[in-house]
RNA sequence: GGGUGAUUAGCUCAGUUGGUUUAGAGCACCUGCCUUACAAGCAGGGGGUCACAGGUUCGAGUCCUGUAUCACCCACCA
């Protein structure tokens, strides 16, 4: 159903669905983003593009392997290692397949119109082809290198992860201040006996490379380039001086432990210290720490502090907050550890993405992401793509192996697809998730086939639709793939939706168990209202606190628009066949105005949809419905109670009501689809999801009779409101005479009497453009005429009188105010000529009396 | 430390490049209605000095400056 073409001679468009995790369950973001996302491609469908929605899931290396972990330990007893790699990395596959599809088919329950036949796994053949060219390409460019560097480093998932990985949380510590005794020589110039520090990670300290100070600090002058001996191993380190210590801070003496810190490590390049590491991969403490190896880095630290306590080296000791490095995945603090991983030299990348940002090539929605997408790319850093997992692409790169089977690191590696000689074993580790996924919008295509059918029809693609969590995880490194491996910006658009919070504006987690699962939601109010709601909810890229009323709106809408439906088939002739088009050719105010109202709100909607303004576009969609057409139109045609409607207005009626319901059909394509098909007789073809968008053919329709049509509501209202107000009984009939403006608003009000004793209880009704105000009633002022319902006995004078007297009052300021404009030189030569003759005719309808 | 967003009715929020009545919606509230499409509804109503202080303009919820509060993002302060 939903197949697109690529061999159609339609334009194309095209949206990537952001690939969700194998392993995930649909959350309300993915629910919000499928609603919008489908609500787009489904009014562009409409509009006669050949419009592909690709959807796809991510194997999300950690997350997956983490899942699939846990599983076989609680089912089997054992952990990864226990297999081995081939066989555990076969049981994440046989998993993946299991549970895979769990994530799609609830896309499906929200009722998304992708196309399925081109749905996209990031480990699939194809993908895994494009991850592996670029590899070699980016190698090949230089772009792309191995280095020993400190990495944040989780010990729990025993893994590399990037910069963008790692959160900061503030945790509350201590500050210990340790003295660390001088040299004998040192201790002799100074005068001292020890030099203080203040350091937050007093486990650290056997691999102390330096102590250090500011140059300019005049307290250590004489320190420099003494030694000191560090505490809990003795080891002699210099004391030297680096611009980057804070005299201010703590003691204004730093101690430098260059493999675990990356300032320390920055440091210690600038004067060739020593590197010592002493943590292990797994967070404990290895024999260079001497007494403390084998122990876990926290126990560690606390240990250290109660032995330099003992012997006396803690001058004091302070609380402090800082802010420590969590992975977001795992939540282990990281541990900053010197490693051999991959890189991807960013800058020339992240060059590219800026140029073509200020050429226009692609757009955020809303524009502010724009200038944050700027600043994200002028403060890149290098990208760690190597991942110390099992799942996940391998590395194509092959190393020469020593008799024993081990690397022989005095050869060169070989950055290959397959194995180039035999003995030859790949590199362990895989890349990134993220490495697959920023290739998502060709990739899926066919790249690095650049002749394939698809990539030639679909990319660049149209609109890209996600959450501004993911966008330096993900969109950023799209586009400056997109831009390097296709040279072109891999999306026009990028709208950027909010996230879901919950009703307290918290973010939704498993850890705080506030989430609302989308699918209960369904279960409870319907697919069609809660992408009504979400829709309604999601103004430009704001977050959304979610309360689950919310939903009733969305529930009430699905129910109206259902009763209404209710209300033309019972007076619907199975033996007629209704006409399919709408006639705008009438003489009824009621349809001229009605049929104007549709094209003002067809022209408002797509204004709204060109800038990603659904919720505008479908509140606006609602009113047409509710407010116009039940409330007004559906009361009007409604005949007397046993009458039945004649064939013409029934034919009108359902004809404006099918444009209406494909106006709704993208937001709330199941109910819409249902009635679409229940109004008629109709094939597959044309179905609803197939019909063509309403075209707003002609401007400004009916202008006029939309106008008067509008004073009639009017009056209609303020005689409602006198009744009431007066406490007039229901089953009254009463009179009402309108002194109409002019003679031309008399004779069309006249004439329109109908839509008066259809909508009011009327024993009477008058216009002339001079009567008197008869005795005893009560008035009201609509757009210069005057409006009376005499009530004598009924009446309430003093009532009245408040009633009359506050009108007064309001038009009397109001008038004030307009006249104030009028009066204003300023305003008459400066306001454009529209605004200045609003004003008059302002001033004109409100000056009665 | 830097940046972004938010502050509008009792609540949750819309409000487009400044100018259609003296700011809207849904919910909640008040009054009257089980009127054969719909009580998940109909009709009527109350409720806001648009966070605060200045400024620009004929005209500011909307643009500018500052302040306050909240939220988020980024950043190497031991």
């Amino acid at each position: 159903m939903f197949k697109a073409d690529n061999q159609s001679g339609k334009e194309p468009f095209t949206i990537m669905m952001p690939p969700p995790n194998v392993t995930g369950a649909l959350h309300m973001g993915h629910a919000l983003q499928g609603a919008v996302q489908d609500s787009i491609i489904r009014i562009k469908r409409m509009q006669g593009y050949e419009a592909l929605w690709l959807p796809g899931t991510d194997h999300a290396g950690i997350a997956t392997q983490n899942v699939v972990e846990k599983n076989i330990k609680k089912e089997h007893k054992l952990n990864r290692h226990d297999l081995g790699r081939e066989k555990f990395v076969e049981k994440v596959w046989e998993w993946k397949q299991k549970y895979g599809d769990i994530i799609t088919g609830q896309y499906k329950k929200l009722g998304t119109s992708c196309d399925w036949s081109r749905e996209r796994f990031t480990m699939d053949e194809g993908l895994s082809k494009a991850v592996q060219e670029t590899f070699i390409r980016l190698h090949n460019e230089g772009l792309i290198y191995k280095g020993n560097y400190l990495v944040n480093w989780c010990p729990t998932d025993m893994t590399a992860i990037s910069d963008e990985e790692v959160d900061h949380v503030e945790r509350k510590g201590q500050l210990w201040y340790v003295h660390y005794p001088l040299a004998e020589v040192t201790a002799k110039k100074t005068g001292q006996k020890y030099i203080t520090i203040a350091t937050t990670r007093p486990e650290t300290i056997p691999a102390d490379a330096a102590v250090s100070v500011n140059p300019e600090d005049k307290r250590y002058t004489d320190f420099i380039g003494g030694e000191v001996e560090i505490p809990t191993t003795g080891r002699l380190v210099p004391i030297i001086a680096d611009e980057y210590i804070k005299p201010e801070f703590g003691t204004g003496a730093l101690k430098v432990t260059p493999a675990h810190d990356q300032n320390d490590f920055d440091i210690g390049k600038r004067h060739n210290l020593e590197v010592i590491n002493i943590i292990n991969k797994d967070g404990t403490l290895n024999d260079s720490a001497g007494a403390y190896a084998g122990m876990d880095r926290f126990d560690a630290r606390k240990k250290i502090a109660e032995d330099l306590e003992e012997e006396g080296l803690i001058e004091k000791v302070e609380d402090y907050v800082n802010q420590v490095g969590i992975s977001g995945r795992s939540g282990t603090i990281i541990e900053p550890l010197l490693s051999d991983q991959w890189f991807v030299n960013m800058k020339p990348l992240a060059r590219k993405a800026m140029d073509a940002s200020k050429e226009g090539e692609f757009q955020f929605f809303p524009p502010r992401w724009n200038s944050e997408f700027h600043r994200w790319m002028e403060n890149i850093r290098d990208w760690v793509i190597s991942r110390q997992l099992w799942w996940g692409h391998r590395i194509p790169v092959w190393y020469f192996t020593k008799k024993d089977g081990t690397i022989d690191t005095t050869k060169d590696y070989i950055v290959s697809i397959d194995q180039p000689e035999t003995g030859m074993i790949q590199d362990p580790d895989v890349l990134d998730t993220w490495f697959s996924s920023w290739l998502w919008p060709f990739s899926t295509l066919g790249w690095p086939d650049e002749d394939a059918q698809d990539y030639q029809k679909f990319y660049p693609t149209s609109v890209l639709i996600s959450g501004y969590d993911i966008l330096f995880f993900w969109i950023s490194r799209m586009i400056m793939g997109g831009l390097h491996f296709t040279d072109k910006a891999p999306f026009r658009d990028i709208f950027m939706t909010g996230i879901v919070k919950d009703k307290i504006g918290r973010k939704m987690s498993k850890s705080l168990n506030n989430g609302i699962d989308p699918l209960e939601l369904i279960d409870q109010y319907g697919a069609d209202a809660v992408r009504y709601s979400l829709i309604v909810l999601c103004a430009q890229g704001q977050d959304i606190k979610l309360d689950p009323r919310r939903f009733e709106m969305g529930r009430n809408f699905a129910n109206k628009l259902w009763n209404a439906f209710r209300l033309l088939h019972m007076h619907m002739d199975e033996n007629v066949t209704y006409s399919n088009t709408l006639d705008t050719d009438t003489n009824n105010l009621t349809d001229r105005w009605m049929i104007s109202r549709i094209h003002q709100t067809i022209e408002a909607v797509d204004e709204d949809l060109s800038r990603y303004r659904l919720n505008e576009a479908l509140m606006k969609i609602y009113g047409l419905l509710w407010d116009d057409y039940c409330d007004w139109y559906l009361e009007l045609i409604k005949p007397e109670y046993g009458d039945t409607m004649d064939r013409e207005t029934v034919d009108r009626a359902i004809n404006i009501y099918e444009i209406l319901l494909k106006l709704l059909h993208p937001f709330m394509p199941f109910i819409t689809e249902e009635i679409w098909h229940s109004a008629r007789e109709r094939e597959v073809s044309g179905a609803l999801i197939k019909a063509p968008w309403p075209v707003n053919k002609s401007e400004d329709i009916y202008k006029e009779d939309g106008r008067l049509f509008i004073t009639i509501q009017r009056m209609v209202s303020s005689i409602r409101n006198i009744r009431a107000e007066m406490n007039v009984p229901d089953n009254l009939e009463i009179s009402v005479l309108i002194k109409a403006k002019d003679e031309v608003t008399a004779k069309a009000l006249s004439e329109n009497h109908v839509i008066f004793k259809k909508l009011l209880r009327l024993e009477s009704f008058e216009v002339s453009s001079d009567a008197d105000r008869p005795k005893g009633s009560a008035s009201a002022v609509v757009d210069g005429s005057q409006v009376f319902v005499p009530l004598i006995g009924i009446i309430d004078i003093d009532k009245e009188r408040g009633r009359i007297e506050a009108e007064v009052k309001r038009l009397k300021g109001f008038l004030k105010s307009v006249n104030a404009k009028l009066q204003n030189e300023k305003f008459v030569a400066n306001a454009p000529e529209p605004v200045v003759e609003k004003e008059h005719k302002k001033k004109a309808d409100t000056e009665v009396n």
